[in-house]
DNA sequence: GTCATTGTGTAGCATTGGCTACACTATTGT
DNA sequence: ACAATAGTGTAGCCAATGCTACACAATGAC
């Protein structure tokens, strides 16, 4: 047969770049630790994530090579131009899916797990949507 | 350190069980396409996700193993009772999650797009909001 | 200053989900 | 009947995200 795929829109979504999931999650918790204390380490994230540090080194590494984030070795952690914009879109839509969640009736806790899978898989449409609904009501 | 991670609830959702969202869509297209057309293949599902069938090949091998698949070499696939049920409850949730981006103005081809990233992450208490609003509205 | 604690790094492994390439089975057409 | 086509299977590769175990660096206590 071959693989013939061709157009199957729609499901590319849903299959597509978990890793640049993963780059947001990671570069909005730098943000976050960054604001709060003003440091972040490679153990902060490993709590946060509840992974061991070892992940959070590999996944850092990978961010470093993406230009998001920089470090010397035994040192803090930092993000570049190009990681605070992006830690501050990603900010920005997950507040918005966590206070639409609220809005439609969820409570705190579950809205905030919840807003953390959901944020990744809403596209700008539906972003607005929910903003639009934030204003309205 | 030795890795004390201990509460993080509510990042554990977050990093948990790709696998187990794999195992959702696989099933429920799987039952999606039996509907339709009365048999599924591992080509069939190739296209619909726009993967290689090998890895349609593999990830069946696992629902196999979790008892949610059953098929011989070169035959259609079915699903078991507990597959057809897993399909089901999944069906479901998607349904309810694209009416509901419908209904907050969200176009039909982005709601078909994003309820399928979505549905994974809506709990329970979630997606009862989300009814509550479309009974409601 | 030295030692314990805390934080990083590195080696090596497993699983999931991708792929290409190639071999095999089944079905279809004439 | 038998070749072409369509569908499956298997081997072997890769990247991402997990892990444990162990080595090394930096910080704090006293």
């Amino acid at each position: 047969m071959e693989e013939f795929r061709e157009i199957a829109v729609g499901h590319r979504r849903t299959r597509r770049d978990h890793a640049a999931e993963t780059a947001e999650d990671y570069v909005e918790a730098i943000a976050s630790l960054l604001a709060e204390k003003g440091i972040c380490r490679v153990v902060d994230l490993a709590r946060r994530f509840d992974v061991s540090h070892v992940t959070v080194t590999k996944i850092i590494a990978r961010l470093k090579e993406s230009g998001l984030v920089v470090s010397e070795p035994y040192k803090p952690l930092e993000l570049t131009d190009l990681g605070q914009r992006l830690a501050n879109k990603s900010r920005k839509r997950h507040q918005t899916v966590y206070e639409f969640l609220l809005a439609i009736g969820v409570r705190e806790a579950v809205a905030a797990s919840d807003s953390e899978g959901i944020e990744h898989h809403v596209s700008p449409e539906t972003l607005a949507a929910m903003q639009e609904f934030l204003n309205r009501d």
